[in-house]
DNA sequence: CACAACTAGTTCGTACCACGTACTATTACC
DNA sequence: GGTAATAGTACGTGGTACGAACTAGTTGTG
């Protein structure tokens, strides 16, 4: 039926795909979406809202309303910058830590899970190219 | 500093930068990113709603309402579906053509231009790839 | 040093998105 | 004919996202 997909499309479905996901693992840790992203992207390091506006794509003003709803789960903490007492540090809590790694795993192994099929030659050709492509986009998953 | 991303990591990234190209698409084309998807689903045959959700993967009950405002705003009509009488079609109407064309071909101009630094041979066997993994995913994407 | 320009973050109002539950109307099955 | 299943909607709740307006602190410039 699909004579051949084009490219553009086959990303398109790709991204949908793993947006699904996603947000089903984020369900399975009662994480939405946003919150598993913004666990991940914190994951790395403790982060300025300016900066995790930035990284997260959205506004600042609405990382304000984000990060309330995740501070009071207590995934996150808000503290004040040493440096700037303008600015505040966004932290992870011990819980936020555990929910980022259970998310963090199984997310992993189902995207994995994606490519088992493949041969192991074409496999690494992709994943070798997929890193090419996106070795400059924002960091908003750990490592 | 990035020793080498992970294979998940790399494909988080991917879909994340594809969905703020799809988003910003959008917005160009006052489009929001599920009216856009939605669009998109439509132009490859009018649809009913319980389908149109399992393709999109929302709950019927959240349909109701994306359709009602792009409904609204012109861009679709519920036709009544001339086999069962509870059903409806949904529709493109010409105004939603319009839109989807342009957000269609903005969006995989964008899409493009991601693998364009790419030599000849590794982007065909990239896409080549692609198309086997995303081979039966919901076709979210217009062709 | 004072003052303007900028930056960090929040508040507020608005619109949208998504879910689950409960409901009506119709169709299919036996 | 009556019951089970299906198509779609209504409603309440909570989360997401934006832009504009605001406060507090910082930086640059004369």
């Amino acid at each position: 039926m699909d004579e051949t997909l084009s490219t553009a499309s086959s990303l398109v479905r790709l991204t949908h795909l793993v947006h699904t996901l996603y947000a089903e693992v984020g369900r399975g840790c009662d994480l939405t979406t946003a919150q598993a992203q913004m666990l991940c992207s914190l994951g790395n390091r403790p982060t300025g809202m300016a900066e995790l506006s930035a990284t997260l794509g959205v506004e600042r003003s609405s990382l304000t309303g984000l990060v309330d709803r995740a501070e009071h789960r207590g995934l996150v903490v808000r503290r004040p910058d040493a440096q700037d007492r303008r600015a505040v540090k966004v932290v992870l809590t011990d819980e936020g830590m555990d929910a980022l790694q259970r998310f963090h795993d199984e997310l992993t192994k189902k995207l994995e899970q994606l490519l088992t099929e493949l041969p192991a030659a074409e496999r690494d050709q992709f994943t070798g190219t997929l890193r090419r492509i996106v070795a400059d986009a924002p960091a908003v998953f750990a490592d």
